[in-house]
DNA sequence: ATTGCTTGTAATCAGCTGATGACATCACGG
DNA sequence: CCGTGATGTCATCAGCTGATTACAAGCAAT
């Protein structure tokens, strides 16, 4: 180890994993090191792979923990409140979720990698946890459940696109931006990944 | 050339597009091989560089095909018509494209590329671009636009997942997938790209 | 202090990939 | 039939990347 400090492998594994989520969001499975994964850690690239035994198994990893925080916000928001308002307070624990660098795009990315055999096979399992999670725990309609998500895959759309960058420079994604965060949480959106990030 | 037959550089350039928008979509951006564009297609692999200069260009070239031809569909689906129902059936249109392998996803692969300096750029013009046409020349409002948006990027989505894999078999993938698709084109959906597809 | 387990790095490598440059083949006008 | 431009391939290569192996250093208990 360098100046680094020395820390259980349990300590060790959800620092690599926060790095992760925050690189494989960026660049995508495929776009992403494991050296770049391993310095953003402050750990050696073999270490990650040791600790994750493979880059496969370190995405996953990655994308299971995305799945479980954004479930555990969507739960706090509808936590004993009335049926009433639900998306709305949902929508807004999901913008929220933006202070955690990667984790919607890194969710996305998954969404594109059906074609693989094994990331693929996982993530349909994830998507359809959170269909069952909005039609049973959070009991909304299949209408009001697909406008959610439709919702919520515009939004890491935006997100991805980095398309505030032209926020108050276009009109039109000036626009859009608007039409798609609520008033109240726009600053937090303001504070989202830049195209000159280092990730 | 082996078995091929020789070409005017403009046909085989739109044939190399066409191979290129298949792969691009499956595959992504990092994760395709100018190679394996250039198997599918027909041609070496220094041919598909030489024609287009750099992978990038060949990404570049394919996602401004992709957006010119679903702005020429809507264009189509909005022609004359009055302007009720003018989102159902730019809809209708979006699904029934999905007959071209890769389009959506191609698109969509450049969604999450904001943060490349060049793509990233590009991809943020043509979103603006759309939207431009969305509340310009569709003339939706702001709220019809975003939700049209959305819904397209659902769709995306479901189609990234290859979840018409679990269509039938899981009970929540079967509800997803008809909240999304009108009943009058889920022919056309069903035979969306699969998990044992080779692209 | 010696043993043994855990945390970690350095060295190394095989495979892949985009790009470059030299060369081959075809069509066609004079 | 010959020259010239266009269409295309083959050989090659440098750089990157995930993974393996060997090795080092710290901690804890006997």
């Amino acid at each position: 180890m360098n100046g680094g400090v020395r820390m259980t492998s349990e300590a060790r594994r959800k620092s690599i994993l926060a790095a992760a989520i925050a690189i494989f969001g960026s660049r995508g499975y495929v776009g992403t090191t494991t050296d770049e994964v391993a310095r953003a850690a402050g750990v050696s690239q073999t270490y990650v792979v040791r600790l994750f035994g493979t880059k496969e198994k370190l995405f996953l990893a990655a994308h299971e923990h995305v799945v479980e925080r954004i479930l555990e916000a969507f739960r706090d928001a509808v936590h004993g409140e009335s049926t009433r308002g639900r998306s709305e307070r949902m929508g807004t624990a999901y913008i929220e979720l933006l202070a955690d660098r990667g984790l919607h795009l890194t969710l996305h990315h998954a969404f594109l990698l059906g074609g693989d055999p094994v990331i693929g096979e996982a993530a349909r399992k994830q998507f359809a946890r959170v269909w069952r999670f909005l039609r049973e725990e959070a009991e909304l309609s299949v209408e009001e459940a697909r406008d959610f998500l439709a919702r919520g895959m515009l939004v890491n759309t935006l997100v991805g696109l980095r398309l505030i960058d032209d926020y108050g420079t276009d009109p039109a994604v000036t626009e859009v931006f608007r039409a798609c965060f609520p008033a109240d949480v726009r600053d937090i959106a303001e504070r989202l990944p830049r195209v000159g990030d280092a990730w």
